[in-house]
DNA sequence: GTCACTGCAAACATTTTGCATGCTA
DNA sequence: TAGCATGCAAAATGTTTGCAGTGAC
């Protein structure tokens, strides 16, 4: 954590010069509206006949994600996901022992972070949510 | 992902001796309400002058979230970060910027949370929420 | 005495970084 | 042409696994 000062680190990561394979990135990540895995975006490059360097992909999306462009969450198996802003998106209810996922939509949610956020100043927010559980099927086999 | 069809598979990790190291586990996790990482935990418990192997610490809390007792996610930094079940919770927003952490407790989401999946019939449900945002300081700032 | 648990170290997977080169502006 | 972004490969970090020894039952 290390809640460094930061006295004058301009960390100054701005993209200057638009790429071919920036935009590659950043046009598969908009394709789909669920969260990537950076090995899963560089496979999907090179399979469509981009060839990008997994370094450059990396590079990239930690440039979306300064940029407030992109969302990072981390997956369950450790990899990093990632996810445009702005892009609908919905949150995952997760059997804790078959691995059954179901898709479940918060306005409710979207509304409480919204208003927490702003109740203590901050602006620009965005939230990523998960819920595990046991699954009727496997509360029937149990 | 792998949706595995888990025909017949046990799931044999279920411990049959109760050893000092993994009680030493299981209550260090038990001292704080919030999400420690396996480093952490080892750091701890190295530091206490219990002598607890890096990887007993991985294995006992592996065994702690298959039975359930603890919960498991993972931390931006992308370390696995582990949570003993049934303590009062709340979320962190943090703040893109300059990562200053607020602590929000929501019991609206928790009211969601557990309707949504009473709903999709799934039980014993838990959850993960993090809001990231601009803080106040740094938009000024800007 | 048996066998599960532990601890060390090596193996692994993912992500980051250094450096020479290519390409954008 | 100048300088940033790329690509490769090596390094770093976090986690898992194999195997022999120890301790719980």
């Amino acid at each position: 954590m290390t809640a460094d000062t930061d006295t004058s680190t301009p960390k100054r990561t701005v993209r200057e010069r638009s790429t071919r394979q920036f935009q590659a990135v950043r046009d598969e990540l908009s394709q789909s509206p669920d969260f990537r895995t950076a090995q899963e975006i560089h496979a999907s490059l090179r399979a469509a006949g981009a060839s990008v360097g997994l370094a450059t992909v990396y590079r990239a999306l930690q440039t979306l994600v300064e940029a407030g462009t992109a969302d990072l969450l981390r997956s369950a198996a450790g990899e990093a996901a990632y996810r445009m802003c702005g892009t609908s998106h919905h949150h995952h209810l997760v059997c804790r022992s078959c691995g059954k996922t179901v898709e479940v939509q918060g306005p409710a949610v979207e509304t409480w972070a919204d208003d927490m956020a702003t109740r203590h100043g901050f602006n620009d927010v965005s939230h990523t949510l998960e819920l595990f559980g046991v699954c009727s099927d496997c509360q029937a086999r149990a």
